[in-house]
DNA sequence: TTCCCCATGAGACTCATTCTCAACTTGGAG
DNA sequence: CTCCAAGTTGAGAATGAGTCTCATGGGGAA
């Protein structure tokens, strides 16, 4: 599976009638290494303070919408102004609890969940194209 | 219960140590007429223009703030740039759908929906401080 | 090698929202 | 009634995430 990382990128791509460069790649090897749920910022200062790696915050940018675009990357809005990213290789779709506390971010998944949102859409004669579900939690003490 | 809509107003205001000003009260009239989830530049235009009551963004703004943070208005967060605000008069709690073809915006509230978020919550150690759901969907033709 | 188109970076720009600060009100104290 | 300290306001500057521009830089195809 890791060894088929770098082909995903490029098929990509290729698909998109973009190219392989080095600029891309470590956008999406930053954002594919890591667990967090980071901004744009945090990826583009980490490319370049601890990997010195020449980029600008454009192509950062660039190049998420395109991962983005690709479902290679979960963009979350976590509405404090500044969009998350998640890497979303072999990802099982998943919603995110917000610790009003420490600010953690938790993932979850419930099957009930899902087919409720579809049925309550359903009952007002839509269908669920994507949703949006954060539960801002505090720890039980 | 009409008739308690200015007190509600002066009530909060003097908790919050707050003058009650022909501005704070023309932004609340504003948002309390409408059934529309509408944005700040909105408010504000419609303050302006349509009704040609002196009041600033900056105003707006500000009181928009107080009638948040004490549950007059909701404030929402549709992912698109602006924050849309409701009235959350005699408000039960309801979440949003939001038509990805139209951009209309429909209230739902469901129980179980409610309950299960509790318990997953639960499941990790947490409790439901609020929480943000949105279903973007589409009409079954 | 040449040509052309894609990619990139720096910085200008956008746009909602917040902040600043001088001028204005106002509720009370006296 | 008058005055003052404190709350309010508006205009516009500032902020900050994200987008756009455009001149420069490469890379691949022939």
């Amino acid at each position: 599976m890791a060894a088929q990382t770098p082909e995903i990128l490029t098929g990509i791509l290729h698909k998109e009638g973009l190219r392989y460069t080095a600029q891309r790649e470590a956008v999406w090897d930053e954002i594919r290494q890591s667990q967090e749920h980071r901004d744009a910022e945090d990826i583009y200062l980490s490319l370049r303070s601890t990997k010195g790696i020449q980029v600008s915050r454009a192509t950062v940018y660039r190049t998420i919408d395109v991962l983005v675009k690709n479902k290679l990357v979960r963009k979350m809005d976590v509405g404090d102004g500044r969009c998350r990213y998640e890497p979303r290789l072999d990802d099982n779709h998943h919603d995110h609890m917000i610790c009003t506390e420490t600010g953690d971010i938790i993932e979850f998944f419930n099957e009930e969940l899902e087919l409720l949102q579809e049925k309550i859409a359903r009952k007002h004669g839509y269908t669920v194209v994507r949703h949006v579900h954060q539960l801002f939690v505090k720890p039980i003490k």
